[in-house]
RNA sequence: GCCCGGGUGGCGGAAUCGGUGUACGCAGAGGACUUAAAAUCCUUAACCCGAAAGGGUUUGUGGGUUCGAAUCCCACCCCGGGCACCA
């Protein structure tokens, strides 16, 4: 009898599956579209993690089991390839950007190979193909004519390390998500997309997809919806002591300051306001006359790192401006002050502050002297204080009190605009020309433009030139700014001297969409409006028609951007669902010894080890087996022996089965008889046998993968106890194939002679008259508690059961000197006496 | 601080429209095969007392509801993740 060898077996496989092209489906004619779409990995270290591994299995099996069933199932791979952390990686290897990724290419879709997935190897996208991010750069177009892409100088976040802007979602705790070095804040005029525009669609949305809870809550924080008013304070004289008087003699002009609140039923507690430094930064340059005092104050919030500001979170600082406001509901002056603990960029930069009824308006009011009240009541309820709304609801009172004193209703969102220029190299560049003669004489192609064109269409991609100064320039320009034959072009429309952009778009931009691009990887059209779309992508969401599988890490990042291009093509006319993804699950984190694998504690798992030493079926196996694969686990090495044992049994089953002549013959497919009717097994596997049907079947639908490899395992010692037949034996292989395609495929080609794949074979089916045997386990209890349990018909009867349970020796036991008061039967399953 | 998960044998984890707690696997113990080892197979296996029969205890802690609670309710503790001066 041969071994088991998956190191001989599953290439050879894998080469077959690729040559006969059984995971490539038509992507024009499929009768039954299913798309399983996977986050593709960004290529940036040396290879692909375990933690790659378990996400793609997990996601393939699900596919394979739906190819089984009928659905033409196409599982689209490739590499999102550009971007900071390539880039890095690149510079740390001393490799250029694009050598390393003609090296990591291959490499990665080796490994991707060696795992044995079913995934659609023609129509592998890499992102940094020209080919791919002319269509990255088409939307970028887009966007500007549209009006949702435009400039603006603002305090942005900038890493020194990586030497270019950050999004805010790219900021974690005032560092860098990448590289962990602190952010600062730094003036920059850059890109951004109105992703706001979108907020209250991005938010409603939500409602009607299948996603992973979990990630439907970040993306609601995130977006963070709040209602509130906008409220006006007139200025007035500097009652708070501003020497020179009033407000318009400080330069301000007659102004009122205009704040944002959700609590308008607090007003009349309103005892002082808080500008941001931000804020007061601006009327400094619009001509404030301030203390010298307050324009140190502001200079120095400006300048501090974000981390310094949020660790200051506690113990709050500010300096009183020297102007006063008068409330509009009590018309009393109250002092303004200028603190950072009120944000730039949040509401109108200004707060009105109600120490009575908020924390932090409390604890600066306490640290200045400005308090009242000695405790706060954040919660909302009946008002006092507050004149002749007394008494009133505040529900009631914010919309009444906002009505008074003539404030505007408002809601607000946490989300800010999408910032997308980098000042890297390794990127899609941002596909505008600025032509100066142009933006003097106020043209441009944007009337709130001037001097700004789109590359045109016909001139995308505009390609990223080869240069070898590619490092961050730490100067806020991008290194193709160096590049003279790259940026000096002619205006578009005067034909003068213009200079291109020459910053490039984030990485987000590059996997909002390439989706689409896979359903028309080789056109040159624009895949994001083909009949292929819709047949794979229809609007309505009839039966499960697409999954989408990847980490829950980017609740935010990707998976809002994605959704918000999906809502801009959707508004152009070019694709007919607001949704991409309508249902989504999110696997969870594996592991190793209980912490987080990271290189720096040298505990991260080498895919590629395991494969060598044990085989990708046993791998694959293994990882979906450890622990629920949407909650993830911890990577044991000895799990992993326990499952090579099975599959060798499997294997060893298998032998049993082959008739000593049949051993390695291949039929024909012309000669192969039409298949056989549903075998009637022998009645000692039957049930084992539909029952594992069932749960199998049950538990990938639900991503229950862990419990699916043990009911395997179950029928597997219910075939070899109860001697199963071939034809038994073949539901089982059928129902592992997802799970061990390579072995599945070689015990069924291989060994038994079958010609065409066991991948294409139809999914079993149970008979729900077989799930039962005709033995039940009766449990007998005495007040709740298990005496004893018996083996019985399950023709049984409630009386029947009763009179069984009072007349056992061991409930008989446990009721002696007891009087029984009732009898509690619950069908077929127990009789609890109480007594 | 707020929002999500989650606490079950020596270990990973099963079982939640309330009904045999610990499936499946790992490690352990005993045995078979072997000159021996590896591999393989069989048996055993929550914990405590007991030679056994049998009894008692147990799903983070404390209460509650119920004939019956890992599961439902209340309070609390611990771990993991996310957000965080968002007005």
């Amino acid at each position: 009898m041969p071994k088991y060898e998956p190191g001989a077996i599953e290439p050879k496989w894998q080469e077959i599956w690729r040559t006969e092209r059984i995971y490539e489906p038509d992507l024009d004619r499929a009768p039954r579209p299913f798309y399983n779409l996977m986050m593709f990995p960004y290529p940036s270290a040396e290879g692909l993690h375990v933690g790659n591994m378990y996400a793609f299995t997990g996601a393939d099996i699900f596919g394979r089991m739906k190819r089984m069933q009928g659905y033409d199932v196409f599982e689209p791979i490739g590499l999102d390839g550009f971007g900071i952390h390539s880039e890095n990686y690149a510079m740390k290897v001393g490799v250029h950007p694009m050598d390393q990724a003609a090296k990591a290419a291959p490499r990665f879709y080796g490994q991707l190979a060696a795992i044995g997935n079913g995934f659609a190897w023609d129509e592998r996208v890499e992102t940094y193909d020209p080919e791919y991010y002319r269509w990255t750069q088409w939307i970028f177009v887009q966007m500007f004519r549209k009006g949702l892409a435009y400039r603006k100088t603002q305090s942005v976040n900038w890493c020194p390390k990586d030497q270019t802007v950050l999004a805010d979602e790219q900021v974690e705790g005032g560092k860098c998500e990448r590289c962990g070095t602190e952010v600062v804040r730094k003036e920059l005029e850059q890109w951004f997309f109105k992703i706001t525009d979108y907020a209250e669609r991005l938010l409603k949305g939500l409602d009607g997809i299948d996603w992973t809870e979990k990630v439907k809550i970040a993306q609601r924080n995130w977006i963070g919806r709040s209602e509130g008013a906008l409220i006006d304070f007139p200025l007035a004289a500097g009652a708070a002591g501003a020497a020179s008087g009033a407000a318009s003699s400080q330069g301000l002009g007659n102004k009122s300051l205009r704040v944002f609140t959700t609590r308008p039923d607090t007003l009349f507690g309103a005892t002082f306001m808080v500008v941001s430094p931000e804020l007061a930064e601006r009327w400094l340059r619009a001509g404030w006359q301030a203390s010298e005092e307050v324009k140190k104050y502001v200079k120095e919030s400006l300048t501090k790192r974000e981390l310094e500001r949020i660790d200051e979170g506690k113990e709050k600082t500010g300096v009183p401006a020297g102007l006063a406001a008068v409330n509009p509901a009590t018309g009393k002056e109250i002092p303004v002050w200028v603190a950072d603990y009120v944000l730039g960029n949040v509401g109108t930069g200004a707060i009105m502050a109600v120490p009575a009824h908020d924390e932090r308006d409390f604890a600066f009011a306490k640290k200045f002297g400005l308090p009242v009240v000695q405790v706060v009541a954040e919660e909302t309820g009946v008002l006092t204080g507050s004149g002749r709304f007394d008494g009133m609801d505040s529900e009631k009172a914010k919309r009444e009190i906002t009505k008074l004193i003539g404030g505007e209703r408002k809601v607000q969102y946490r989300l800010r605009d999408w910032l997308i220029s980098r000042q890297r190299y390794w990127g899609a560049p941002i596909p505008m020309i600025r032509c100066d003669a142009c933006a003097a004489a106020g043209k441009g192609e944007r009337a709130d433009m001037p001097g700004w064109y789109a590359v045109g269409e016909s001139d995308l991609p505009v390609i990223l030139p080869r240069i070898e100064n590619f490092r961050p320039t730490g100067t806020g320009v991008s290194p193709l700014g160096t590049e003279k034959s790259f940026y000096e072009v002619k205006c578009p429309a005067c034909g003068g001297h213009a200079r291109r952009e020459t910053d490039v778009s984030d990485t987000f931009l590059d996997s909002a969409w390439y989706y689409l691009r896979y359903l028309d990887p080789k056109n040159d059209t624009a895949a994001l409006n083909g009949a292929r779309v819709a047949k794979w992508l229809p609007p309505e969401n009839d039966g499960p028609m697409r999954l989408y599988t990847g980490g829950a890490e980017h609740s935010v990042l990707h998976l809002l951007y994605v959704r918000f291009v999906a809502m801009a093509l959707h508004d152009w006319g070019l694709v007919a669902f607001e949704e991409p993804f309508k249902k989504f699950r999110a696997h969870g984190l594996l592991i190793k010894d209980g912490t987080k694998m990271s290189k720096s504690k040298g505990n991260v798992i080498n895919p590629d080890e395991y494969i060598t030493n044990f085989g990708a079926d046993t791998l694959r196996m293994y990882l979906m087996f450890l622990a629920p694969f949407e909650q993830g686990g911890d990577f044991r090495d000895a799990g992993v022996l326990g499952v090579e044992r099975f599959l060798k049994r499997v294997w060893a089953y298998a032998e049993t089965l082959v008739p000593a002549e049949d051993a390695g013959k291949v039929k024909s497919a012309a000669r192969e008889p039409a298949p056989a009717p549903a075998p009637a097994p022998a009645p000692a596997v039957a049930p084992a046998l539909h029952r594992a049907i069932k749960k199998v079947t049950e538990d990938i639908e639900n991503l229950h993968y862990n419990t699916a490899v043990s009911a395997l395992m179950i029928l597997l010692r219910a075939i070899e106890e109860g001697k199963g037949s071939r034809e038994e034996f073949t539901v089982f292989l059928k129902l592992l194939a997802p799970f061990a395609p390579h072995l599945a495929e070689e015990i069924w080609r291989g060994r038994f002679g079958n010609a065409a794949s066991i991948h294409r074979e139809a999914w079993p089916a149970y008979d729900p008259a077989h799930l039962a045997g005709s033995a039940i386990t009766l449990v007998f209890q005495v007040n709740g508690k298990t005496r004893d349990a018996v083996e019985t018909e399950s023709s049984i009867g409630e009386e029947e059961a009763k009179a069984l349970a009072l007349g056992n020796r061991k409930v008989q036991n446990a009721l002696e000197g007891k009087t029984v008061k009732k009898v509690i039967y619950v069908d077929k399953k127990l009789v609890n006496i109480v007594a």
